[in-house]
DNA sequence: ATTTAGACCTGTCAGC
DNA sequence: TGCTGACAGGTCTAAA
């Protein structure tokens, strides 16, 4: 089954289920889609969305940023966003969906949407994501896809494949391509006077880094996550280029997941704890320096760093 | 022009 | 056990 864990989804996140899903749903027909929370779907409405999208083929799946895009057949595309907590699962054929408690609880519905129960012979339990499921596709050979989501924040799109540069227009280059230059990072950094990490979590300046890849990113370049982004020497830039790649491949290269085995490029070869060398890791020492990392707050996002690695607050105030 | 609070949502966990 | 408040990896919008 794909999606079993719940797994923040940043690039390395959405890679890795894209990956999934190319090996698993391309060539599959959509037989039917069924809506269980109306805001999840943002365009077109939704009675269209509900009647474009059946019978489509999936062609291909790509990752965009943090979007996970399945081409259709007809020259549409379904650009999904998982946000915080949104997420995909693969059922089998022969599942039930029980849509039962719409009428007997709608209070609870609300929140927890259909059951799915598996064929009587299985005896396995399956994860109670799916009670969170949002919306449905239904696939012609008899499985089901589900996009589940508790928080509600995830959003699904359907589009045109011509007009995908406009959706994305205001999107920054992707990180893992040619398109991310250190001499194009360098331009998006250049008048910018808000601090590294807000400008690290600016899409527009690098698509695909949320909040743990931001923090291990300026971790790695020695940045402190304040610094002004119009501060840093053209060496900097490079390290911190270099730091931004680094930490989204190993990622990757982990399945996608920030908790992991891990042997690591900045010290030792844990025994079996994450690769996230300061994220919610405050009060431990620093791989480094054993200084502990400290957590703080910026543009209302949880922030941790060493404060002895990334002290180099100071340039922020004389340039 | 930027920065920042608020909104969107539900679950979990610490502390009383 | 039950309640309360803080917190969660994202992003848009409106107000300061």
């Amino acid at each position: 089954m794909i999606g079993d864990e719940r797994i923040m989804p940043e690039l390395p996140e959405v890679e890795y289920t894209a990956r999934q899903l190319r090996s698993a749903v391309v060539g599959s027909t959509i037989r039917e889609v069924q809506v269980f929370w109306e805001r999840t779907i943002a365009h077109p409405q939704l009675s269209e969305f509900l009647t474009e999208i059946a019978g489509r083929r999936i062609e291909g799946v790509r990752r965009r940023g943090k979007f996970l895009l399945l081409d259709l057949s007809g020259d549409l595309f379904l650009s999904i966003h998982r946000r915080m907590t949104g997420n995909f699962l693969l059922l089998p054929a022969d599942w039930e969906i029980d849509t039962r408690l719409r009428e007997s609880d709608p209070l609870a519905w609300k929140t927890r949407g259909p059951e799915f129960h598996p064929p009587a012979a299985t005896a396995v339990s399956y994860s109670r994501e799916t009670s969170y499921c949002r919306v449905c596709f239904e696939l012609a050979d008899g499985r089901y896809l589900l996009f589940t989501d508790p928080r509600k924040f995830g959003r699904i799109e359907l589009w045109p494949r011509v007009q995908e540069e406009a959706v994305f227009a205001n999107l920054g280059p992707e990180p893992l391509s040619d398109a991310f230059t250190v001499e194009r990072f360098a331009q998006a950094l250049v008048g910018r006077r808000t601090g590294l990490k807000q400008t690290l979590l600016d899409q527009e300046v690098v698509a695909g880094i949320g909040n743990i890849y931001a923090d291990e990113a300026l971790y790695y370049a020695c940045l402190h996550p304040a610094r002004r982004a119009d501060s840093l020497t053209p060496s900097e830039i490079r390290i911190l280029h270099d730091g931004i790649v680094t930490v989204l491949t190993l990622g990757i290269e982990h399945g996608g997941t920030s908790f992991n085995d891990y042997r690591d490029l900045w010290g030792e070869a844990g025994q079996n704890y994450n690769h996230v060398r300061v994220y919610r890791q405050e009060g431990k020492p620093c791989g480094r320096c054993n200084t502990l990392i400290e957590r703080i707050v910026i543009a209302q996002r949880s922030t941790h760093f060493c404060p002895h690695c990334q002290r180099t607050l100071v340039s922020a105030i004389t340039s």
